[in-house]
DNA sequence: CGTTGGTTTGATTAATGTCAACGCACGTGG
DNA sequence: CCACGTGCGTTGACATTAATCAAACCAACG
């Protein structure tokens, strides 16, 4: 049922004492509607926060302006597990949908660093983003903008498998297309028509915030998407909530 | 004089023990020749890699053949401190120029990582890569072509000089107009042009493998660079070898 | 029923890629 | 010492991708 839990289990599975310590982690729930900033570039939060539901992301807004979003965070992933660490957040975070955010204070996190087994999880965590954002640029610099979409929309579907909220191969994406082009690289304008042609093809549907991929062998040739940046070990894949 | 020290130290001053242990790390030194895999995607090495001399680069060979370059690895960088946690490589890593290459057994790399402050440095240094990946996100999204190499100057001005190896405003750049293509994900035809309207600026020259800034202040807001994610301390920021 | 946020469409423009050729410096072997 | 090859940088002409601007559309919601 907990997401950080299940995420962590894709990388070896945790003894039911450490289970139950994730468990206890979620006291502290605070609703975040959407769109609104949780963590602003500069700061230096007090607590960590862990996503619980809904859709967030790690931005920057550049110089002139523009807004660049570098990273979702889906349940059970950490905004800034680092932040002890260093001195000031160098980008911000904020909601994409409501949300809903645990703040854990400094010392339940060292308690949770504490037990190897999270601990080593938690590592390989942090490495599957550092996979992640290495892919998001090898996208952004050679794949064109259908394929950089389509190669978004399969790496969320893995990721969404793995913390148990797809079915099958479709889940909720409670985004706009807005924020694909700010994810993307792309305008707004191409990112619809790049849509289009994703769907002309047969390959996906996005609708009513919801992603139905049609033909997922299909997207995954198209894109040339190759999951092995996010280290997941095929048992631990999960298609249902 | 321990290009790892003196990185480390950017993040904190270490005990002369920690220098010393650090010194004693360097005893299985190769000689690598310039472009050619140190590590290649897929390998799980049985040593950690450090470079000591030269420049290298992780990099990703997409389905189409392409290379893209997503990091530079300069003196004192490790090139894959995490793969004990990983089954395999999920990217290569290649020198660029002729490099010496330190291999490191896994058990004095747990020695190491026994060390409280040079564990923390370490975890200071991958949090850096880590943002580091973000900002070229950021330029490749959002960035055009000249501001995209003026701000990789910027930043690998700060670096080199974190590490001892810039004379003022300029520094040794032993790569390839097809690398910074491959880098800034550009065609070779078009880091030429843009270096070209870059000198034409008065910006800066790069010839015979030396990157000579001309105007540091121009460039940096030229490209818009904020070394805020590099979270260098200004104190031990160093001009000179 | 009007407003709002998001999506869709068309026309035009700007940035960058591609292809092809040429030049220049350097090293090597005759 | 010269001739040649090779790798890299440079240039020009042209094609393509995606950005921009502006307007229309649509559905949800008060």
């Amino acid at each position: 049922m907990n997401r950080l839990a299940r995420k962590l289990e894709c990388f070896q599975p945790l003894s039911q004492a450490d289970r139950d310590f994730l468990d206890g982690l979620i006291t502290n729930v605070r609703e975040v509607p959407a769109r609104t900033d949780i963590i602003g570039e500069g700061e230096r939060p007090h607590d960590v926060h862990l996503i619980m539901d809904g859709f967030a992301c790690r931005y920057k807004i550049s110089a002139e302006g523009s807004r660049h979003i570098m990273a979702y965070l889906l349940p059970g992933d950490f905004c800034d597990l680092h932040v002890a660490l260093l001195k000031e957040m160098d980008h911000s975070i904020s909601s994409l949908s409501k949300c809903r955010v645990v703040e854990i204070p400094p010392n339940r996190i060292e308690d949770m660093l504490n037990r190897p087994a999270i601990a080593r999880a938690l590592y390989w965590a942090t490495l599957v983003d550092e996979g992640t954002l290495r892919e998001w640029l090898v996208t952004l610099a050679t794949r064109d903008a259908p394929e950089s979409l389509a190669h978004l929309f399969c790496e969320l579907l893995l990721r969404m498998r793995a913390v148990g909220l797809a079915q099958g191969d479709s889940f909720e994406l409670p985004i706009t297309q807005e924020e694909l082009a700010d994810t993307a690289g792309l305008s707004p304008v191409h990112v619809n028509r790049s849509l289009q042609a994703l769907r002309a093809h047969g390959l996906l549907e996005l609708k009513n915030k919801r992603l139905v991929i049609l033909d997922h062998r299909r997207l995954v040739e198209y894109s040339g998407f190759n999951p092995n940046y996010l280290h997941l070990t095929e048992a631990r894949e999960r298609t249902s909530a």
